[in-house]
DNA sequence: CATTTGTTTGTACTATTGTACAAATAAGTC
DNA sequence: GACTTATTTGTACAATAGTACAAACAAATG
């Protein structure tokens, strides 16, 4: 990653710049952009309050390098799982691949190699829940293009499906995915200790496998499906509740 | 919606507590608790930064006071639509039922009514991810009750689906309803504006279907289902592609 | 060696933060 | 009316925020 390779590996130049990331990177993750203060950064990393503003120049400076040394690789991650997937034929077994194509690389816990990462996922979940403004615009630039190819590859397994109902599940999966990072704790809790919400290969396996399966079921069977709605409110089957909100 | 009756309906005195409250609430729910000052809060208010401090003593309380206003009228709302639910006798009738009983209340938009409401379920997804400390409290004592309650009931439903995994796929529906909340505009821009992500009904209805179909799924069949894992990765059917991280 | 370049340190400045508190005002009671 | 209580205002204070900048230091090149 470093362009010009270092003289020789010395460790009394740990590069302070990617001490410095890795400890932002976990801190705004855990704590959010705002409680978390340059001071803290700098202490958690070892360094000087002013070497961070030296590096990155300000604050946000700080979050979009992280955002940038990240995205790219992810994203690159995730596009060689998703040709890898696609390539099947099976379009069930496809389905499933695909899934686990987006989900993987999120999960992945690189210290801070190239495949994303579950801290920088965490942390792109704090900063979605924060409203942050620097994360909202690379947000936009840059993962919608992947969600996209996703999501398109996705239709192609489920004909059946309208694409607007993917993009509705493939939302929920993405919430599901930044809850899990955010509060594993709560699965174990609830599960009473049966099951360990930090472990990443079980939280995998559980989020491929709920979500394979609502991508497989039908399509709402309300003739209104695109935005004009009619003023009929959604008759649940069974249910003789209350009408929807608003 | 204010509750004692007031003397004359004057503009003079709107209930200056109440109106904080709400102001607080959704600055909070949208930019966070630490990017909010107590004069940003005074000012969408229309009161003092001083009175603020006299109503709810600390910053930590004002956020404490909204939580209380709202657990319990919510929780109790969720019960109700819950015993309701568990009265349909067919199971999959019912676990609809059961759905759409947890995601309604925390979708319903009462301006600052009992039902608990989505500024409130936005609000409680941006503390979860800032990882506040007032909040994790208040929620672990609060909301598992009921959770479990929840789960309790869908297990009912699914003899066949083993509670660890009812805990999972609940814990995802929660992250999708929580995301939805969050970010709804990402569904609006990913659907190219088939969809709106802020249209409450549309989001239930989508959810629950989702969610139900998630919940029916078969249970992962690894024979490791519990805690102790085998050295074995958990073997994709068709997906050649790396192995879980880590 | 001298010089240049890149990095780290220390400190300082201004703005904003949460909170405290006395004075002013409104509301309620007798 | 007078008196008491509740609320609102205005201002102040100590702490902390982000950032700027000069000095100190290190490393490499000539």
């Amino acid at each position: 990653m470093v362009s010009k390779l270092p003289r020789k590996e010395t460790s009394r130049k740990p590069n302070m710049r990617e001490a410095i990331l890795a400890a932002a990177e976990e801190l705004f993750s855990v704590n959010g952009f705002n409680a978390v203060s340059v001071r803290d950064i700098a202490q958690a990393a070892g360094a000087n309050p002013g070497s961070v503003t030296y590096h990155f120049k300000t604050k946000d400076g700080l979050l979009l390098e992280i955002y940038q040394r990240h995205c790219a690789p992810m994203n690159l991650r995730r596009s060689e799982l998703l040709a890898a997937a696609k390539r099947i034929r099976d379009p069930q077994d496809r389905l499933e691949a695909i899934v686990r194509a987006y989900v993987l690389p999120a999960f992945s816990s690189g210290s801070d190699l190239a495949g994303g990462g579950a801290r920088f996922t965490r942390l792109r979940a704090t900063m979605s829940a924060e409203g942050n403004e620097v994360a909202r615009r690379i947000i936009a630039q840059t993962f919608d293009e992947t969600s996209h190819a996703f999501i398109d590859a996705i239709c192609e397994c489920l004909p059946a499906v309208p694409r607007t109902e993917i993009v509705w599940r493939s939302h929920f999966l993405l919430g599901a995915l930044y809850y899990t990072l955010v509060t594993p704790e709560r699965v174990s809790r609830l599960s009473r200790g049966d099951a360990d919400g930090s472990d990443a290969g079980e939280a995998i396996e559980h989020l491929v496998q709920a979500t394979v399966a609502s991508f497989q079921a039908p399509a709402l069977d309300r003739p209104e499906l695109a935005r004009p709605r009619p003023a009929t409110p959604p008759k649940a089957r069974a249910n003789p509740g209350p009408v929807v909100p608003r």
